[in-house]
RNA sequence: GCCACGAUAGCUCAGCUGGUAGAGCAAUUCAUUCGUAAUGAAUAGGUCGUCGGUUCGAGUCCGACUCGUGGCUCCA
């Protein structure tokens, strides 16, 4: 038989052989590497037997597909040691996931930190051990038979939902048994190095009218060094994390009176203000125009909205004068009523009206994080009434700020998705198809790729929802574009035709930073808390090197300050060494050290941020460097 | 909201099986006037998250609450 390789080499193979054994006639080394092949596209296990001629496709560690089957046979592992150990337990699903694993168990007690070492123990006693993994292919009575005596309901709910046309494939280590579609690792041997990093609870199904079950996360490698690096990755990370920057720099705070809810220092409301700046500058450059809104607002306009039958558990309430009142948690009703107020031609659309009023929303508790997620906060929000021809001029023009914004701030790694109507919805079926269908097109037309989320659009529209990660490489929603046509029907928001007669006009939602809560707490993420130039709240610190230069310095500091460069001076009886060393770690991007030599010459001896001593230049030349630097980054020659 | 874990000086953390709290950094004062990532000394600083219980005695054990951290469909 004729095995067809990714780079077209043909092997012959005498019937009856498994892939291993082709993958043996190309190499021992790979024959070694191989976790298991792609046959004709499909993953399958190395003891696959080839019966025709057909195209082969070896996956190793290196491929996610080979990493994927490594940390599915590693979670299989795992259950094997878990279910030795706890008998009484009960099996559920146990994935591999973008990096390591996890297996759900039902099991009446949480398990403790001292169960996650027996386990790792036994584990390493099964990887000794070299289990072979076999798969077995058996019919549904026998598989329904098989779970119903070793008690496993929740495989049996899995049979049960699987279709008539589905095979069902056991796979066997030990005594050891589990439904899986696989494929797996021939033996548990080749788990040479893992670790069980945590417990969580887990709703069945991920929902939480379901029982709740115990998750242990893991991770696995071929090799120990491997194993190392993740584990090196993970502390790196959590030297970014935002939280702990935040502190450190001295850029917000948050407190038990205000739950979820930061609280911006002057070095962070400087960058927060700073980032409103450049936001509003796009906004002249894209024809919006700010508003001012109230913050609280009778009940009366969340039953128009919908908020009040959708949204309201989520809303911090307020009781005055015997009536209802409520904080925003979102701006497009208030832009609605605006609207509405006066009248508007088609010739005067699109209105764009951009609103950073402060949100309030009733997160759950347990679900808020840091600035990721928060209870008080601001977006760089905006609303689009449009008539329907404009959609698409809108949404591409939207699409075309938030990505030169994006390359701007260095973000590389961004996806998109875009959510459909949710079960929880205002407007009839009709009003949606429309809007996902206008949406979807205008993305088509920008040639944007996207990953369709059923089901998980706002209540009054779908949305484009653009996700950048967070140092732990999990994503956080920060740009999004709403089409609506529902608010406009429910406020009955109208504008005049060429005609005469009136029409209702389209809306879109949007914000490009997103949550600027959120913004930062990715960014701050993203450059380690070493702002660029234009971003950061101490651009330069003048440190004197005696205290006979502080005069000078008071010149220096003028001059910058004049210049509209944010400038603080260290004239602290300290050694320059210690004054530098505080600079650096407060990551300001420009050090200016100044003695007697400088002085006298009327210079300043310049240190940037991460790369020293930079020689001494005149102060004039400096500034117009820091200048030239800001503005490179704001407005490139490219744009 | 649910599960697990945590909360000790401004910050980072130590405090074994219950016997009345400790370090480094920061702060303050003094000395030092120094050339590119931590000068030295002294001083001050804590209702051990809050409330309640067990005990002769609680930072330590138990319970409740508050706040925080990780997780709660990346489907056999």
């Amino acid at each position: 038989m004729q095995v067809t390789l990714p780079d077209g080499k043909k092997l012959e193979t005498p019937s009856g052989s498994t892939v291993l054994d082709a993958v043996k006639q190309i190499g021992p080394g790979l024959a070694n590497a191989a976790l298991a092949a792609k046959v004709n596209g499909v993953p399958v296990d190395l003891s696959h037997i080839v019966s025709e001629d057909v195209t082969l496709e070896v996956l190793t560690f290196r491929q996610a597909e080979g990493r994927e089957v490594f940390w599915h046979s590693s979670t299989h592992l795992m259950a094997q040691a878990t279910q030795e150990l706890f008998p009484e337990i009960q099996l559920t699903i146990g994935p591999p996931i973008e990096e390591g694993f996890y297996y759900d168990f039902e099991k009446a007690e949480p398990f403790t930190t001292e169960d996650l070492e027996k386990i790792e123990s036994r584990m390493a006693e099964l990887v000794k051990a070299n289990l072979s993994v076999a798969r077995r292919e058996v019919s549904r009575d026998e598989a329904i038979a098989l779970f119903e005596e070793l008690n496993e309901p929740y495989k049996l709910e899995m049979i049960e939902e699987l279709g008539p046309e589905e095979t069902i494939s056991l796979y066997e280590q030990g005594d050891f048994v589990d439904l899986c579609r696989g494929p797996h690792l021939s033996a548990t041997g080749k788990i040479k190095s893992f670790k069980l990093l945590s417990v969580a609870g887990a709703y069945w199904r991920g929902d939480e009218k379901n029982k709740m079950l115990q998750r242990i996360y893991g991770v696995s490698y071929p090799d120990r060094k491997q194993l190392k690096e993740y584990l090196g990755r993970i502390e790196e990370a959590e030297k970014r994390d935002h939280r702990k920057l935040g502190k450190q720099l001295g850029l917000f705070m948050f407190h038990p009176f205000a739950p979820a809810s930061p609280f911006f220092f002057p070095k962070g409301a400087t960058v927060y203000n700073i980032l409103v700046d450049y936001v509003r500058d796009q906004y002249k450059k894209y024809g919006y125009d700010e508003v001012i809104t109230p913050l609280i607002y009778e009940a009366g306009l969340w039953k128009i909205s919908g908020h009040y039958d959708h949204f309201w558990e989520e809303m911090f309430t307020i009781e005055a004068d015997e009536r209802e009142y409520a904080p925003k948690p979102m701006n497009c009703p208030s832009h609605c009523v605006m609207f509405d107020a006066g009248h508007h031609s088609y010739r005067d659309l699109p209105v764009r009206y951009a609103d950073f009023a402060r949100l309030h929303r009733y997160e759950r508790s347990g679900v808020t994080a840091g600035l990721m997620r928060v209870r008080s906060f601001c977006q760089d929000d905006a609303h689009i009434f449009c008539r329907p021809d404009q959609i698409q001029d809108e949404i591409s023009g939207f699409m075309d700020m938030l990505s030169r914004t994006y390359t701007m701030l260095g973000f590389t790694d961004v996806h998109i998705c875009m959510s459909t109507r949710p079960e929880q919805r205002a407007g009839t079926d009709e009003i949606w198809d429309r809007a996902e269908e206008t949406l979807a097109n205008a993305l088509d037309a920008l040639e944007i790729e996207y990953k369709v989320m059923p089901g998980e659009g706002a209540f009054y529209g779908p949305k484009v929802d653009v996700f950048v990660n967070d140092a732990l490489r999990r994503p956080w929603q920060l740009g999004t574009c709403q089409l609506d046509f529902n608010l406009p029907e429910q406020f009955e928001l109208e504008y005049i035709k060429e005609d005469g007669t009136s029409a209702r006009p389209a809306m879109i939602h949007r914000a490009m930073l997103g949550s600027l809560e959120r913004f930062l707490g990715v960014y701050i993420e993203h450059c380690a808390g070493a702002f660029p130039i234009w971003l950061a709240p101490v651009q330069v610190v003048v440190i004197g090197i005696t205290d006979q230069q502080t005069e000078y310095i008071s010149q220096i500091v003028a001059r910058l300050d004049q210049a509209g460069i944010r400038v603080e001076a260290d004239t602290r009886n300290e050694k320059i060494g210690y004054k530098i060393r505080e600079a650096e770690v407060q990551k300001v991007p420009y050090m200016l050290v100044v003695g007697a030599r400088e002085e006298e010459a009327s210079q300043v001896a310049v240190r940037q941020r991460g790369s020293g001593d930079q020689g001494t230049t005149e102060l004039d030349d400096f500034i117009r460097q820091v200048e030239d630097e800001v503005s490179e980054v704001l407005s490139p020659a490219s744009a």
